[in-house]
DNA sequence: TCTGGGGTCCTAGGACCC
DNA sequence: TCTGGGGTCCTAGGACCC
């Protein structure tokens, strides 16, 4: 029986969230920022029609916002996380088999369903009587077609959001493949597709009918599935489990520029406890942790510095004090005066289950006992009081290094206090 | 003035072992 | 004078994803 994934995709995700709440936004060119309203994440329609590409810094489009009334929102990633999670619980409704890609991607299996496009118009429809949020869907034999097929469902109307590749002929399939580019193509990225350029591939389906050979031999393995994925062929299974992180990161651009070590410090603890509380989350021990601080690189006229090092731990740990420690002289030892830094960062690596903490000479239970509970009790009370209601001192409670969000909205579905009102 | 954050996988090269 | 071969593990860097 042949395989049919499929490739869910909410459109324009954070400006389709927004507008849930906001109907003043619907028909009007929005757009959300990354923190520190930087650069662009989320498009509306409207705006991709002027031409913003994605990732764009927000002080380069101001005079274009005025020109045709953007309005540009922080982002807020809570409410987004609370309205993906109800899309993806629908959808999980739809067919045993689901794997969530992104916060506004999920492939699904549907493989021995009749009728798919009118199965997935029937889903789409429900999720956006359900939630309010419009979707994309595409269907094929590999995850690499089926994004491919939620591409073209996306930009070709006459689909109505719903492309199969399954239902189209070989030649069909051809003829959509001679009109896309081939840096589309999932797992194509820029480099790639100038070089693909360059050898003269420059269409989905010049890309296609390569020979797997020369693919391999230029490329590597990774190019080689994509070309078999193509072809029809199913190599990239989908991953039902998420497996626990191997590498936890927090970091953040500040608000504006730091320059003093106790400042720093702040930061850095701030991160540590972050990324310590993620790394219980997921049940895990890290075994080491990098640090890294750094200067703009966008300001080149400025004397750049972006030291990183690594601490690797006298035994794998989740408390954070321990991790805090470490992080702490890691920082004390790259970080030099007179530097603008702009951005500081915690890498947990070395990551393994808590259930496999191996035994050491030296260990001592009663303190690693002690440690457990301590740390068991702060992320109680942060999860059940709001999250930064019992801190580490060093982190600090003035926080001027902290980020900007000039025009975030409530958290609708997640706060008692900023629940939406109607009248 | 103002340029995000958090991940994965692959590869090459070095250290080390027998 | 002549200086092997094969394997594992780790790390850093590159490319990619959303």
């Amino acid at each position: 029986m042949q395989r049919a994934f499929a490739l869910v995709d909410c459109n324009n995700f954070y400006v389709s969230c927004e507008r849930l709440f906001q109907p003043r936004l619907e028909g009007r060119p929005v757009v959300i920022l990354s923190n520190n309203d930087g650069i662009v994440v989320s498009r509306s329609q409207e705006v991709k029609d002027l031409g913003v590409r994605m990732g764009v810094p927000w002080f380069q489009l101001k005079d274009l916002a005025k020109r045709h009334g953007i309005i540009a929102l922080s982002s807020n990633y809570t409410l987004y996380a609370d309205i993906s999670n109800r899309v993806m619980r629908l959808l999980s409704q739809y067919c045993p088999g689901q794997e969530i890609y992104s916060i506004d991607e999920s492939f699904l299996d549907l493989t021995g369903i009749a009728d798919l496009t009118c199965y997935a118009q029937a889903m789409r429809a429900n999720i956006k009587r359900c939630v309010g949020i419009p979707v994309c869907v595409g269907i094929a034999p590999s995850k690499t077609l089926a994004k491919l097929a939620n591409h073209v469902a996306k930009k070709q109307k006459q689909f109505h959001g719903v492309c199969e590749f399954n239902a189209m002929t070989a030649r069909e399939l051809d003829n959509l493949f001679a009109k896309i580019e081939v840096g589309e193509v999932w797992g194509v990225g820029r480099r790639s597709a100038e070089r693909l350029q360059q050898m003269g591939i420059n269409t989905v389906l010049e890309l296609k009918y390569s020979p797997a050979k020369r693919v391999r031999a230029e490329f590597g393995v990774v190019m080689e599935r994509i070309v078999a994925e193509l072809n029809g062929e199913t190599c990239i299974g989908l991953d039902e489990i998420t497996p626990p992180r191997q590498q936890i990161i927090c970091s953040r651009s500040f608000g504006l520029y730091v320059s003093l070590l106790e400042d720093l410090e702040q930061a850095v603890i701030a991160y540590t406890t972050r990324a310590a509380e993620k790394l219980r989350d997921q049940q895990s021990l890290a075994g080491g942790i990098q640090v890294y601080i750094r200067t703009n690189p966008h300001k080149e006229s400025e004397p750049q510095y972006q030291p990183t090092t690594l601490l690797p731990l006298f035994e794998p740990t989740d408390d954070t004090r321990l991790l805090c420690r470490a992080a702490l002289s890691g920082l004390r030892q790259i970080y030099r005066s007179g530097y603008a830094y702009q951005k500081a960062g915690v890498i947990l690596t070395g990551i393994i289950p808590a259930s496999a903490r191996p035994r050491t000479l030296f260990e001592d239970t009663a303190a690693q006992q002690k440690s457990t509970s301590l740390m068991a009790a702060l992320d109680r009370i942060n999860r059940r009081m709001g999250s930064g209601t019992m801190q580490l001192l060093g982190e600090g409670v003035r926080k001027g290094w902290a980020m900007r969000r000039g025009s975030m909205s409530q958290r609708y579905t997640t706060e008692w206090d900023e629940l939406a009102v109607a009248r």
